[in-house]
RNA sequence: GGCCCCGUAGCGCAGUUGGUUAGCGCGCCGCCCUGUCACGGCGGAGGUCGCGGGUUCGAGUCCCGUCGGGGUCGCCA
């Protein structure tokens, strides 16, 4: 192996040494006789002066180099500031090359350049992590995951790891599917996630169990969103909400320490599912600006205007307002319209307050004197502000009214971006109403069906399910969900009535669920524990806009890889082999 | 599955109501320049305008379809 120095961290106390040096060429620049160039390898970059024309002439930009020679300070008036070591520079003496590179499909330097297509920047993808930036963000995330272990470790967890081959589950999202070729018509599928696994971990009497595991899921992407994707996985026995959470607060707490040099204050701040929908008409709130959404439903609850008059038991109508909105041109606020019918609503509905306190725009000609002599104040509006109005389904209204709110944050440059607003959302709903393709209606486990109740339904939540709360908790960063958790259920009794509720017959339930049920005939212990989503939390720190940043091998939103071509057809032969279009007669019970 | 944006040289882009030989910047190739650092100067190469069909005397431009990329709603227990 070759010991070099490392080109990023030559200091001026290096002067007069010699120096090995490798890496890559990220520019070079000639004048006269002398040769610039730019030599960069994982810890930053050097410039190396080349005198020998014959040496320097055939070096192009990527080449693999190793240099050696004499660091020496800049002639007068040369130093770059934009370099660490930008008063040094390397004299060469021996420049040899390690390899050649063909000319580049697009620019690796990157302080000169235009954003490149990601499909390009996927097809090269080690040409594309070559650049300081995305080397930087690997780097941050191998930190990552390097100081999670180190806290895990600490807290006395256990890393174990549990099967990327399983067993399919109906409940969740689509399952990834694997053939197996020693039974013809049988398949595993890949994790959506441990839970189950680690539940009977708790059982195995495993107290402290985590994983960075990977996870997979058959979904429609999203910036956010990876068929394959890392979650720092965490179940732990006998605890209690507040367990799970000041543990993830140790590991954030160091996180934001060690890899951005911030200090983030813990506890971290709880608020209720109810007042994060209330406030901010989502379970994820971004608390870097305010903007809270204003409750209309009693105040038009008598009113002549149509669009406002109830409809049904679940309306709302809800308001936002926007900072200076009333001095928006026409076209603007037709804007506003269209950004509402894209996101499938009828329409936003505004009232402008004018400097003089009046209510200008087409909605105000349809109030009552009284709706309009109030209207500002319960809005809480200035003049010179914009109102904008939802009406509907609650949870419509009120989702229509948080994407208002987040547009309305940007657009208006309320968001603090240097702001770390993290917030645990507790409290959430067992159950939510779902409406399936035949008409008929039921309920459906908001987090997953082994969530406990919160301990005053414990006995009841069958009775009302709509109304009864979980020991769930999310923790939320800058109105991104970063994790989930929840503590369990370990009595039978219990599970038994949560399936009842959400409609899965006790046969199904051993079909698809009997191991885990069976292992809770044998003294389980009261158990809890979270996920949190290593790739968003990454993409956070880094800053990065999208997590296919903080991924070496992303796949673009169809699912491919333009670098490897996956996935691919298979061959005749292989289908055989594996038994793809072998059917059995019925899907078998467990075991 | 729905909707929106994009697809023109290796990369990033322009291309007018349809009209001569499709341009610009960077990169690439060659030559020049004795301290550059987004160096500079001169010259050059490089195009199936994503693909298929249609309208037209004539299509990068208009229409239909399709493929690919990005975003978003549904979806993501």
């Amino acid at each position: 192996m070759i010991r070099t120095h490392e080109a990023g961290l030559l200091r001026r106390e290096d002067v007069g040494q010699t120096v090995t040096l490798t890496g890559w060429v990220a520019r070079r620049r000639d004048h006269g006789g002398v040769a610039f160039v730019d030599l960069r390898d994982g810890s930053g970059v050097a410039q190396v002066v080349i005198r020998d024309e014959e040496v320097a002439r055939p070096l192009r930009s990527e080449f693999c180099l190793l240099v050696t020679g004499q660091v020496a300070e800049r002639p007068a008036g040369n130093a770059n500031p934009n370099l660490p070591s930008g008063d040094i520079e390397v004299i060469a003496a021996d420049v040899e090359v390690l390899s050649e590179s063909a000319p580049l499909p697009f620019p690796v330097e990157e302080h000169h350049t235009t954003p490149v297509s990601e499909e390009v920047r996927l097809a090269y993808r080690y040409l594309d992590l070559r650049r300081p930036s995305m080397a930087e963000n690997i780097r941050l995330r191998a930190r990552v995951t390097r100081i999670i272990r180190e806290v895990m470790a600490e807290h006395d967890f256990l890393d174990v790891e549990t099967p990327y081959l399983t067993r399919s589950t109906p409940e969740g999202a689509r399952d990834f599917l694997v053939p197996v070729r020693l039974q013809p018509g049988s398949w595993y599928a890949l994790p959506q996630s441990p839970q189950l696994f680690k539940q009977l971990l708790m059982v195995a009497g495993m107290e402290r169990y985590f994983q960075i595991a990977r996870c997979f899921r058959d979904e429609d992407f999203r910036s956010d969103r990876q068929p394959e994707f890392s979650q720092l996985d965490i179940e732990m026995s006998f605890c209690e909400p507040a367990d799970v959470q000041s543990l993830i607060e140790d590991v954030l707490l160091r996180l934001w320490r060690d890899v951005l040099g911030v200090e983030i204050s813990v506890p971290i701040r709880r608020m209720t599912y109810d007042e994060a929908t209330r406030r901010y008409g989502i379970d994820r709130p971004d608390l870097r600006f305010g903007c809270e959404l204003i409750d209309f439903t009693g105040y038009f609850a008598d009113t002549a205007f149509r669009v406002f008059q109830p409809s049904g038991d679940d309306f709302h109508v809800g308001a936002v307002v926007m900072p200076g909105g009333a001095a928006q041109t026409r076209k603007e606020l037709d804007g506003w319209q269209d950004w509402a019918r894209s996101r499938g609503a009828r329409g936003l509905a505004y009232v402008l307050v004018g400097a003089d306190g009046q209510l200008g725009g087409p909605v105000a000609k349809n109030l009552s004197d009284v709706e309009r002599a109030g209207l500002a104040a319960h809005a809480g509006a200035d003049p010179g502000d914009c109102v904008f109005f939802a009406a509907g389904r609650r949870s419509e209204t009120l989702g229509l009214l948080a994407a208002a709110r987040l547009e309305i944050g940007e657009r208006c440059g309320l968001v603090d971006h240097g702001a770390w607003e993290f917030v645990w959302v507790v409290d959430a709903p067992m159950f939510e109403r779902v409406e399936h393709p035949d008409g008929s209606a039921g309920w459906t486990a908001v987090h997953h069906p082994f969530t406990a109740p919160t301990d005053d339904v414990a006995d009841t939540f069958h009775e009302r399910p709509g109304s009864a709360l979980s020991k769930a908790y999310d923790i939320v960063l800058n109105g991104s969900e970063i994790g989930g958790g929840s503590i369990r259920i370990h009595r039978s009794e219990m599970q038994r009535r949560v399936f009842e509720v959400i409609g899965l017959t006790p046969d199904e339930a051993q079909s698809q669920f009997g191991f885990l049920l069976d292992a809770f005939a044998y003294g389980p212990p009261p158990h809890g524990g979270i996920a949190i989503g290593i790739d968003r939390l990454c993409a956070l720190l880094a800053r990065a806009d999208s997590i296919r940043d903080v991924i070496a091998f992303p796949k673009t939103a169809s699912g491919a890889d333009p670098l490897t071509g996956a996935p691919t057809p298979i061959t005749a032969e292989q289908r055989a082999e594996a038994g793809v279009d072998a059917v059995p007669d019925q899907v078998p019970p467990r075991g």
